[in-house]
Order: C-alpha cells, then sequence, then structure tokens
DNA sequence: GTGAAAGCGCTAACAC
DNA sequence: GTGTTAGCGCTTTCAC
C-alpha cells in the first residue's frame, strides 16, 4: 500500500539498491542518478519506512529515557522538564528520537526496560537517578547496552558513565557560603536519603562545617519527604530548640520553598531570623519570596551532556568511560543575609 | 548473535511458526507445546526483536507527544510534566511507548512530526496544543493517522478528536466567582493569543460580565508574554488607571504568580486591594503567597483522556469521532475576596 | 495443532 | 557506479 523502495527503482529505471544508496547519500552513486532517483521519490511520495531500516542495520536512532520512580513525584518537580529540555536538544541535534518510561512503580519502570532494551527498542539508555538497591543499573550493565546516569552511581561506578555536579563540593561551598556571612548555626533539610544526591549534600554540608572549624550538630539536620507533611514537624522540631539555626542549606528548592512557606505562618522572617540557600533552582527559586539564594547544578547542561555521553557511546562502544562533573554556580538572590545580631 | 525464534525452534524440536504463535499465546497451540516452548525461551534467554514485529505487523504500539513549541517554554511550565503523567499512566496500562518531538522550533516539530508519521514510528500522535496557522494538524489530518489535540482546534474541529475543558464556560465561571464576591471592576490578563485556548478563556470573560450585565473594558484586558517584561508593564498601566480593577482573571498560574509578585513589590495587597483568580492549578497555585484561587482544568485527566481517545482510535479507525470536554473546578484559597469598600 | 514458505521494506556483500 | 542476491527476525497464509 506505501509506497516502497522497489516502486521508485522500478520508475526510476534503477535497482533497488540505487534507492538505497540514494537513501544513505552513498558517495558511490553519480549525482544524475540521484538527482533523477531523488525526483521519482517526490513524484510518488517515498519515506523510508525506518523499521525495516531498524531491522537490517540494528540501530534504531532512539534513546530510552528511565524516569525516577514515581513519575508523579519526579514530574511535579520542575527538574524534570528542565533535564529532558536538554536531552530533547542534543538529541535533536544528533538526530535520535526520545523514548520515555511510563510506569509508575520501580518494578513497572524495571520491566519497560527489559522490553526497551531486550526488544531492541533503543540503541542506549539515560537514567534519571542514582539510587541504593537499584535494579535497573546492574541490569543495563549486565545486557552491555550503551547508557549513562545522572547522578554519581551508589556503586561501581568505575564501570559506567554518569553526569553529576560534585554534589559534596557543591554543598560544601553553600554552607560556607553561610559561614562567611557569619553564620554559626546551620540546619541542613534533606529529602529521600536512598538518592545518592542527597548522601552527597549532606556530606558536603558536614564538610563545609568541619573545614571551617564548626560542630556537625544532629538536631540541626532533617529529611523531608516530598508529600508528606514533614515540613511542620521539622520546623516545630527546629523551633522547638533552645538554641535555633540561623541558616539552612535545603536539598532541593521546592522543599525550600515549602520551609520558606512554614517560617513565614509562624512569623519567622527570611532572611532577617532565617537564612535560607537551597539547590537546584529552578523556576521556583525565582517566584519564592523573598527570592532564593540557591545553587545552579546546571540541569540543563546535566541533560545535554548525559545525551552527548550516550550517543557517543553507542558510536563507539568500547570508548574511555570517563564521567562529566558540571560545574554549580550560587545564584545570590535575598533568602540570605547576615545573621543578626540579637539572635546570636 | 542474539537468540532468534529459529534458535529457540530448534531446540524445542518445533517450527519457528509455532515459536510465533506461541509469542501471540495462540489459541490453536496445545498447552503442552506452549509449555515446552516457553521453557526453551527461558533456558535461551530469548526476547522478542520488536522491530521485526513491527516490520510485518505494521503496528509499533508506540504514540508520538507533538509538543508546543518551544519546548523550554512549555516545559518550564509545570502544566506540561502533568499531563505527560496522565499519558503516561494509560499507555502503560495499555502496553504502549511514548516517543517525544525534541525539537525547539515550530518547523523542527513538524519535521520531526513527518518522519515519526511516514517512517512509521507511530502508530498515533497527541498534538500538545491548539494553535492558529498550525501545519501539524493539516498535515496529520491528511495523512489520515489517528491523532487527538489537547485543547480546541482552531478549525475542521468537527473532522478530528480532542479533549479539552470547556475553557470558555470556565473563564465565565471564574468571572462570575469574582462578580459574586461583589467585584464589579475586574480585569483579565491572557498570554500568547495565537492559542485557541487563549481566545477561549477571554471570550469566557467577556460573557461572564455581560450576562451579569457588566462593561467589558478594554483597558482592563491585557496580554502577557511570558519571559518577557511585560508584567512590570501591564501592572504600570493598570495602576496608571484612575479607576482601577478590583480584581484579574489571569489565564495561568504562572503569569499569576508573576502577576502576584510585582503588585506585593509595589504593596498593593492580594487580595485586599486586588483579588486575583488563575487558571491551571499546578503546584505553583499552592505555592504562591497567599495561595492562589485557581481553576482546576485536570490536567492529569486531560492527558490521560487524549491518550485512551487516540489508542481507541487506532484499534477502530472508523471509530466515531467523539470529544472529551473534561470539567473544571474552582479550587478557592486564600487570593480572592470581597472587594474593599474603600476603594469602591 | 503444527510446519513450510513467502514476504514485510530495507541494507550490504559481492559481482561486473 | 550500478545490479543481483541474500538476508535482518518476525508473522501469516496455506497445506497437511
Amino acid at each position: 500500500m506505501s509506497v516502497t523502495i522497489k516502486d521508485v527503482a522500478k520508475r526510476a529505471n534503477v535497482s533497488p539498491s540505487t534507492v538505497s544508496r540514494v537513501l544513505s547519500d552513498s558517495s558511490k552513486i553519480s549525482d544524475k542518478t540521484k538527482k533523477k532517483v531523488r525526483k521519482t521519490m517526490d513524484e510518488l511520495g517515498y519515506h523510508i519506512n525506518f523499521n525495516a531500516r531498524v531491522l537490517v542495520q540494528k540501530s534504531t536512532k532512539a534513546i530510552g529515557i528511565v524516569m525516577k520512580h514515581s513519575a508523579s513525584q519526579s514530574m511535579q518537580n520542575p527538574f524534570f522538564p528542565e533535564i529532558l529540555r536538554g536531552i530533547s536538544a542534543f538529541c535533536h541535534k544528533k538526530e535520535y528520537s526520545i523514548s520515555l518510561t511510563t510506569g509508575e512503580s520501580e518494578q513497572a519502570i524495571f520491566e519497560e526496560v527489559i522490553k526497551m532494551v531486550q526488544g531492541k527498542r533503543v540503541d542506549g539508555l539515560i537514567v534519571l537517578y542514582s539510587k541504593e538497591d537499584d535494579q535497573v543499573v546492574p541490569y543495563l550493565l549486565e545486557q552491555k547496552i550503551p547508557f549513562v546516569v545522572i547522578g554519581k552511581p551508589a556503586s561501581q561506578s568505575n564501570q559506567m558513565m554518569y553526569v553529576d555536579n560534585d554534589n559534596v563540593q557543591a554543598a560544601k561551598e553553600a554552607t560556607e557560603f553561610l559561614i562567611q556571612l557569619g553564620h554559626e548555626r546551620i540546619g541542613f533539610i534533606g529529602d529521600d536519603p536512598t538518592f545518592q544526591v542527597m548522601q552527597d549534600r549532606l556530606n558536603g554540608y558536614r564538610e563545609g562545617l568541619l573545614t571551617s572549624g564548626l560542630e556537625v550538630i544532629d538536631a540541626y539536620v532533617k529529611d523531608f519527604i516530598y508529600g508528606t507533611d514533614r515540613v511542620k514537624q521539622i520546623i516545630d522540631e527546629l523551633v522547638a530548640l533552645t538554641i535555633k539555626p540561623t541558616a539552612i542549606v535545603i536539598s532541593a528548592d521546592v522543599n525550600a520553598f515549602a520551609v520558606m512557606k512554614e517560617l513565614r505562618e509562624r512569623g519567622i522572617t527570611v532572611p532577617e531570623q532565617m537564612s535560607i540557600i537551597s539547590f537546584n533552582n529552578t523556576i521556583l527559586s525565582q517566584f519564592s519570596i523573598p527570592p532564593m539564594t540557591a545553587v545552579d547544578i546546571q540541569t540543563y547542561q546535566l541533560g545535554y551532556e548525559a545525551s552527548r555521553c550516550v550517543i557517543e557511546l553507542i558510536h563507539d562502544t568500547e570508548m574511555f568511560k570517563h564521567s562529566v562533573i558540571i560545574p554549580t554556580i550560587i545564584k545570590v538572590r535575598e533568602s540570605t543575609c547576615i545573621p543578626k545580631i540579637a539572635e546570636t
């Protein structure tokens, strides 16, 4: 029913292979034949059947994106669209298409990854998270399919490529930024600790305190599971302390937003009574009141480099497995200031 | 290199066609053979090559998502991930995979759509926007490939399926909500007027005023192009009026956020001096200070229904082309109140 | 119930 | 430079 290479060949009085060669713009075909063949293609409204090519070439020119479970959560976070935008940009340049996992649970996503890989639907993958006890990465490793992880792998990091920020360093710098302003009592609010990025940021925070000769106070360190009402509880606990922190490092701006709101409701002013520095610098950081000082992790770049890496890896499977660290930048806005003497 | 249907056939002492029948769980194969074949599949680590099946069956079990140009903008808006989540959910249920356009410009996206369609990489598509002078929709119509538009088509709406809110009605209700509170001078801030949704909301706003016997005042109606500094200008203009509005209907919560910030900077309090009702009810609505009263357009449902529609359409191309209207709900929060008498 | 054979639309040796 | 031929891995008549 739809027009094939053979139809074109017949009409142009050449062989199918010639048409195929024209399709791939082979240098062995004379300009004259090329022109002739292209003309008949147009006349017939021919368009290549990608699947047929895929079948013989064993290259799909598609990459799979493995989402963090659950998609619901990861999508609520503006981080996701931004990273996707970075991935898209490079993929589009290299004419790769993007295929998304659709599952909600870890298990559902894993099964889809298997289908993508075994079913040969993608040439490579980008894993949008790095997590302890994850099944996807070990599976991909075992299948020897090109893939790149965004975030530092929890283990075997030398066997795979990853794109990440130096989250330890970034959190250290964020903490030091507060210290340089004069803060000495600095809290930390993280979220799901099973993700590597949280561990790193927590460690960086600790390092920042320690290298400045400050103590790490356990009561100042909290976890925040998004979606629950932990915020209120956390702020309750922090406020109940006789010696309260004057500043907090918060692992994600979505969380910082919630914290700032909660502080506001209790009449605690930001930054006067509490300085806040957050991570990610998504659009939310600019929208908060006051706008947040935030560590810009350059999400777009993270995605862009990740897709560059997989695509390079696809073309050279034996490539040296280097990893890419995207620098972070502190965007100073209005949620941080020098601590109030009165409060010290 | 990878194990094929023939390998399984040989090992199980059956023919390739039998293996194929087992794959599709044909009723003509005895349970005994099925068991035997499945066992050897496991032993050999066989997995179907999807592309081969696609080539012969001419069904990819994939649907393409056509993004609004530019991806950058649409992705910044939390609307996008939420709709994608709805699409994913249904696709996952029906075991369809999702393929995204990656281009930034309208032209780049159009070219990708052509590749998706002609290259037979997808069985159907969802167009995430509805816009005047769009090339994609007419093309899809001409190609006779199943597709669904999210938003009301600018023209030929009877020839295609779409999923939308009743935006005229929703805007009317939002306006009437303010009128019922006692507001009589109500403004409207839209954005890119080339999108159908904007036209609809503007019309609904007008209707709302007119049916309540209020006048439409041109000076109260503004457009807002996201990313530019039009906000300041708009607020300047509104504030400069001798008779200012006491309430505003704003077409998207991202925009409402910007407006509220701008008002705040000028010391105009929300809702006391200016009531605000916005559209979409993304996570931003909850995060603003004060939290916004917003029209919930049920974005997730929009996506879910859209994928249900394309997939049904794929299975029954001759299906009656009905469209789906997703109801909206006004979420009352704290950005609206009765107008202050002093100001009237 | 199961097998043999043809073919989906393309590419890639190998000829010439 | 161009044609011939043999598949890629699967499904699907048509036999039996």
